[in-house]
DNA sequence: ACCACAGTATGGTCTGACCATATTTCTCCA
DNA sequence: TGGAGAAATATGGTCAGACCATACTGTGGT
């Protein structure tokens, strides 16, 4: 009943995304691959140059083309796959639009950041990469300084959970609350709470233990945005399970 | 040292970007509001519209624009939110590419729903969109139908959490997951134990026990994808802290 | 009051041109 | 013969101007 679909326009661009995205299927294009050129592709979709580049901007902006000017192997269109800037575009359009606000991000960051010291415990993961950005941490004097380095601390953690995607959404988070943290360094006045959060995070993660690295995690958080973030533990574990059952009927 | 940076060529489509995200931050436009339409932005910005029109795809594929055509006070260029529809286009093609494995993916799916269904459990969220996704699953015939309902069931538990940018997550993750959840199911052969880890979901969440909501999605993403997911816990506690000290060095 | 039709502003598409850049190729001189 | 400089060329970046389909707006006639 009712199967009526509001007419889809294909704009053109669309449609030679959606080409190339079948060649990218089809040919098992990597990155590294090159595609052809904007007047080449214009010529062989028959469509006019300017459909094509309002599909590289599309393709470019999610990350996986970039284009090169020039002449030569390393001119044109090259598939390359950054998700972690189209994210980071992405978060800060969104939170300037106050479609997000300050605590879903802080929440989200602070999930990912939970997830990611815990497979880093268990792996085993290579710590070289947060002592260094411990070190540096120590070294500076300004809060600019401080959050880049941190970051840099917090994005090896992710790294260490060994899962690209996660480690990208890290990286944007990170990226868009870059503002947010200096603010809250400046806030805090001294670093010394801090540094012993990522010490004990440092620590945990050496000894392979998962809970206390993301209950230091945790505490982290919250001294660096009180009040932002909600303990998600359950304070009453009185099982009042009502109504699981009945779904036998149909809507 | 060695200060040198890349000459960073900004091109002009990025300044119509940077220029049209100061507005909206200094003028505080809000999703619902309009831009100027394409021939009058390019007019006040001395650039062309095509450069323009480039702007206005990038914004489009960020979820940020929606461009509808005609006259009156519906056409133009409109403010909106939309970043599951960006986050799925992103991780649709990284995953075409390789560059993403399905595995990350379906850790990172694990990681919020883990979060989402432990947040819903305490904040005693409205399940009534879990029970009618539960009916409706009940009723369906096909993979392809049920992983629908699948779907809802499971972005519900993402709404019930309250936060938009994880549901966003939720949404792109599962949309770009619908094809092997389809083949999942098929593999399974019958759904008798994904229901069955759908209702022990269901009662976690009504009786606001959040340890047994996350278990319960664990075993069901498990079942629902076997071998990929790997536990985060350690199995060994033994506390062999070794080299988490000396950080005096400075690189 | 209502309806049909012309007017008009919108985004979508195309063409063709020119520019800046970077490589490749050619040419000419040492 | 070798090499340096000049010319050719292919790339993306930008622009101007045109035309189309669409969808509202206003106007005039019934």
């Amino acid at each position: 009943m009712s199967g009526w679909q509001p007419v889809r326009r294909t704009r053109t661009f669309e449609e030679v995304i959606a080409q190339i995205e079948r060649r990218i299927a089809d040919d098992g294009l990597r990155v590294g691959d090159r595609l052809p050129g904007e007047r080449q592709l214009a010529e062989q979709l028959r469509v006019s140059r300017s459909s094509v580049r309002e599909a590289m901007r599309v393709l470019e902006t999610l990350g996986v083309v970039s284009s090169q000017v020039g002449r030569g192997p390393d001119a044109g269109a090259l598939l390359i796959s950054r998700p972690a800037e189209a994210l980071s575009d992405l978060l800060r359009l969104h939170l300037g639009l106050a479609n997000l606000s300050l605590e879903e991000v802080v929440d989200a960051r602070l999930m990912i950041e939970k997830w990611s010291v815990s497979h880093a415990a268990v792996h085993g993961a290579d710590l070289s990469a947060l002592t260094a950005a411990l070190e540096r941490m120590d070294a500076t004097t300004t809060a600019e300084e401080f959050v880049e380095h941190d970051t840099a601390f917090h994005v090896a953690i992710a790294e260490a959970s060994g899962n690209r995607l996660t480690t990208a959404m890290m990286l944007s988070l990170r990226d868009s609350l870059r503002r947010y943290a200096v603010e809250a360094v400046e806030r805090l006045g001294d670093t010394a709470g801090l540094m012993a959060d990522h010490r004990r995070i440092h620590r945990a993660i050496a000894a392979g233990d998962a809970a206390e690295a993301a209950s230091a995690v945790e505490d982290h958080l919250r001294r660096a945005y009180p009040g932002i973030s909600r303990p998600p533990r359950a304070e009453n574990d009185e099982g009042l399970e009502g109504q699981q059952g009945r779904s036998d009927r149909v809507g």
